[in-house]
DNA sequence: TTGTAGGCGTTATCAT
DNA sequence: ATGATAACGCCTACAA
């Protein structure tokens, strides 16, 4: 078993061939200040002819402001947080950052190890989309350490950090009062964590949608569990079987939303006859669903672009007072809400 | 403007607080090898006192085994390479590897620069997805570096690397087969991208499928453009404006397929009654989707997790042969091939 | 068992 | 305009 690899080029072996100095090299390498025009171009053939590669590691060890930046999200396979990576990462290259992606499934113990990780690693700087539980320590020591760190989609009220949020409670708000507008009266909500700050948001718009317009506030139909799939049908499954189901439900994010969808579909009622339906946060395949889903639109992709300005601002002005971008939403109306229905009705009658 | 930024904490440090020399904290840190545990004690406690954390940089470029994976995919929201990258990601991290993600939306040039990225961050090994128009350089330079190199989903006829693919002949021919089962005679395919491995194999079953079952192959029936939701659909519409359109369609990726519905919504035929459908690629909500869709099935988990463990298998024997590994589809039956309805139809009947 | 010293590839400082 | 040289933080012979 024999080990092919020829010993990687160097920054030496491009010198000797070119017949200069390490340090003419770096320089060409670098930048052309300072270098004559026949030196370069000797070095430069040189370059091509040894088929040299620049190693990084070496580069960052010594001193060098690092190239890649850290993203860290509970799920990639969630459309929302692919995404905002899609965000991240467009922009990130063009800035010829790279991208380190983790994903920690909402595990604090993997959170941190990551954290700790990207530290290790000397990221340019990190995103994170925080986790349940994040303990103040690892992103503290990561700040200390000068790594700007910017905090995605959820916002931790006991961390001080840069922050790019969308205005969970105006969606929701906008949602639930669309509901409202299409005569909806005894409308459920299907929620997630509330130690999280969307779950929490989403809910408070919610309660100020219905306070605002007199509609009374029915604890039976509020219902919450996890941003999951199986979490929103269940929890459809049993507001379903109450003796008075509501006439609407508004789902608190993607997930909990093709719950619903599955639970209602399952339970043999119709959307929206017998049941309007809101989600928070759009799918790309929305519109080809059994009932095209009405939703509360994040700008995902914006989120991640965002981020990556904060971090590259922070880089720049790093002793600037932190700052919190918040996001607007938007409303995208399909059918499952109903409000395509009575426009029908509007024309018929 | 101040950078509060206190110098890191080095190894150096760390052997100064503790009284020790650079080398015993370097080998109580990497294994318990040859020290006291007195020692070991005192330098675990300067570790913790002082928040040491390793510079992995520095650790590389002494010749330390890469602790980094790149993965290079074509297209980061495709809930395929999603699926793929966190098998990726899952099993990579089990054995303490990070993911280097980048996605290069199908473009030769990004593509390239990624390559030439990994190289020079001295990634442990390369998973990538390759592109259309894959130029044999930019890897073999990788491969001559020693970098183990797989490659998935795609096989490229003149690279010789590592592959994990999927079986998309036996897919397609499984998916075509289970069409004329249902009765279909006039099967429609709706491909993309032929310069691919996947877009041409898949067309290759097809075919077989009707030459098996005596079914005369239409040149008319075969539309081919690229593996995108707009592709499909605009395909989709030329074949249903046909004078004699198919009776059924077979799309050969999920986003066709998503595009094929899309168009025989729009063009308000009914599925499976007008026009059977079959896709290749699962997607999660494919059960959700107005007529739930029955798809051949790949194992991107899978995928994903053969692809590291073939970069550790070429890591530990360099020298061993070049490997192809195929793993099977499945046929998740669902609506929109017909097979309920005429399970229906017999029981009515 | 522990310490000393040299080098990994790069860039920055200081001479020339 | 160039070149020699000293770090950067870590690991590992080799020496004690």
């Amino acid at each position: 078993m024999v080990d092919f690899a020829p010993p990687p080029i160097t920054l030496e072996d491009v010198a000797r061939h070119a017949g200069v100095s390490k340090a003419t090299v770096s320089r060409v390498v670098n930048r052309n200040y300072g270098v004559s025009e026949p030196l370069r171009q000797r070095v430069m053939q040189a370059i091509q002819a040894l088929g040299y590669q620049a190693e990084r590691p070496a580069h960052r060890l010594r001193g060098a402001a690092g190239e890649i930046v850290g993203v860290i999200v509970p799920d990639i396979q969630n459309p929302y947080f692919t995404t905002v990576v899609r965000g991240i990462d467009d922009l990130a290259h063009s800035y010829q950052l790279s991208v380190l992606l983790c994903h920690t499934g909402d595990h604090p113990a993997k959170q941190d190890a990551y954290i700790r990780m990207m530290m290790m690693e000397r990221v340019a700087g990190l995103i994170l989309a925080p986790s349940f539980g994040i303990t103040r320590d690892p992103l503290q020591q990561l700040a200390q350490f000068g790594t700007p760190v910017v905090l995605i989609d959820r916002s931790v009220s006991h961390l001080r950090f840069d922050t790019v949020i969308v205005d969970n409670v105006q969606g929701a708000y906008q949602g639930v009062r669309h509901l409202i507008d299409q005569g909806c009266q005894r409308i459920a909500f299907v929620g997630g964590d509330l130690q999280l700050s969307p779950g929490r948001e989403r809910l408070a718009g919610y309660q100020q949608a219905l306070a605002d317009h007199d509609l009374p506030s029915d604890p039976a139909l509020i219902r919450i569990e996890h941003f999951s799939v199986e979490s929103g049908r269940r929890l459809t499954r049993a507001l379903l079987n109450r003796p008075q189901p509501p006439d609407a439900i508004f789902a608190a994010s993607n997930s909990l939303s093709m719950g619903v969808l599955k639970a209602v579909r399952e339970a043999g009622s119709r959307i929206p006859a017998d049941l309007a339906v809101v989600g928070f946060d759009d799918v790309p395949w929305a519109d080809d669903l059994f009932i095209p889903l009405t939703t509360v639109t994040q700008p995902a992709y914006e989120v991640g672009q965002e981020a990556v300005r904060m971090l590259l601002r922070r880089h720049s002005e790093p002793a600037a007072p932190v700052r919190t971008v918040t996001l607007p939403t938007a409303l995208t109306i399909r059918e499952s809400c109903g409000a395509a229905r009575r426009a029908e009705n509007v024309r018929t009658g």
